[in-house]
DNA sequence: TCATTTTTTGACCATATGGTCATAAAATAC
DNA sequence: GTATTTTATGACCATATGGTCAAAAAATGA
């Protein structure tokens, strides 16, 4: 048996490496890429040999998928608790605020998806074009109503999410070039971020 | 001499081969970065092999500065033209639909762009530290008069410009994501995009 | 036509990289 | 303590890659 099985018991050395390296393959994979990215970095950051890494993951490409997975699991996340019931307005201001606390608090896991995306997706279409698309137009369907009902301007939904997605993990994405231009500390940017765009889409979305 | 020396006239073949060149490095660079992208790759697309591509330019460092500095060159037009004496609300909204068809027109560009920031801009920190932010200095000066005179609502400029920036890229960057929800055709998917933004904002920025 | 310059190519090199393997060293179980 | 399992490593391999070079082939100019 050449590595650990899958039947075997976990051990807290088996733990503890696996996550170490995934927070070292996280770091590098964000900001170089797959290709931009070997395992001898990752090995490096994680404090252990290339051998002892592939030890613990049989590939790069395996560790690449557990992060995208991960990441996927979770991000959608803020758009699933947008409540039908609540105020329409009220509750876009507070998905923006979730998500700009995601970029925030996870511009790694942003960046490594705008990766990913600016590929192509190779990786992660089919969760793209199933489950993320599926979570969308339901959520979709809820603003019509809210805009049929008149409490919301009568807005195309699709969109309205898509810019919310921009905006807020350009923070992320985007940060060098947020801070080359503005010289604030991030807990700064982040707040004026929050507190212009909920201020913009609440005045562009009163009914 | 090895290679094409500067005082020598350009020859009708030199002028052709680098743009072939350019145009698939452009191709390349867009979606696999960087280091993602061979040399015999950009070779084989513009259809000459990796000698005679390292003939024209001297490195595949080089190929990538060129492209990057080009597209420099045309990025901050957009906002350049914006116009400190015409109407602020439709200002910005011909400001965005600029950035929409920037978006739609050179999509390759703006990815090659949108991945160097990812890995920490280290070609053109320079540039979004001096020229870009000059830039932006001034423009959000002109929207602070704007404000202060009544003729649009209060808000913080930059993340004003941050926001229009992240909103019409994404249709470039995150294309496929887009098109994964969407399954509009791209006519179409830009002009929504577009009418969604300029109503979003015309009505978020009213005085 | 013939000399000169420009363009193209195949062979080659050094290095980086993903991954393997046999074996050694730790850790654990009894 | 000893047997067994888990963990770690150095040596190694095949392939990919950026780049060089000498020489051939085309193009050009007189």
């Amino acid at each position: 048996m050449n590595r650990p099985a899958a039947q075997k018991p976990v051990t807290r050395i088996q733990r503890e490496k696996r996550a170490a390296i995934l927070e070292a393959a996280l770091d590098i994979f964000s900001t170089h890429g797959f290709r931009g990215t070997s395992l001898d970095q990752i090995a490096d950051r994680a404090g252990l040999s290339k051998p002892n890494l592939l030890y613990y993951f049989p590939s790069k490409d395996s560790i690449h998928r557990i992060l995208l997975d991960r990441l996927l699991d979770t991000w959608l996340d803020p758009l699933r608790e947008m409540n039908e019931s609540g105020d329409p307005v009220s509750e876009i201001a507070a998905y923006i605020e979730r998500k700009i606390s995601l970029a925030r608090d996870y511009p790694r896991e942003s960046r490594l998806f705008a990766v990913e995306i600016l590929r192509g997706a190779p990786h992660v279409y089919d969760t793209l074009a199933g489950p993320l698309r599926d979570l969308v137009d339901r959520k979709a369907e809820v603003m019509r109503g809210w805009s049929k009902s008149g409490r919301m301007a009568d807005v195309d939904p699709y969109h309205l999410i898509f810019s919310i997605w921009a905006a807020t993990q350009h923070y992320a994405d985007f940060d060098i070039q947020v801070r080359a231009v503005l010289n604030t500390d991030e807990d700064r940017r982040f707040d004026d971020a929050s507190r212009f765009l909920t201020a913009l889409y609440t005045r562009g979305l009163a009914p």
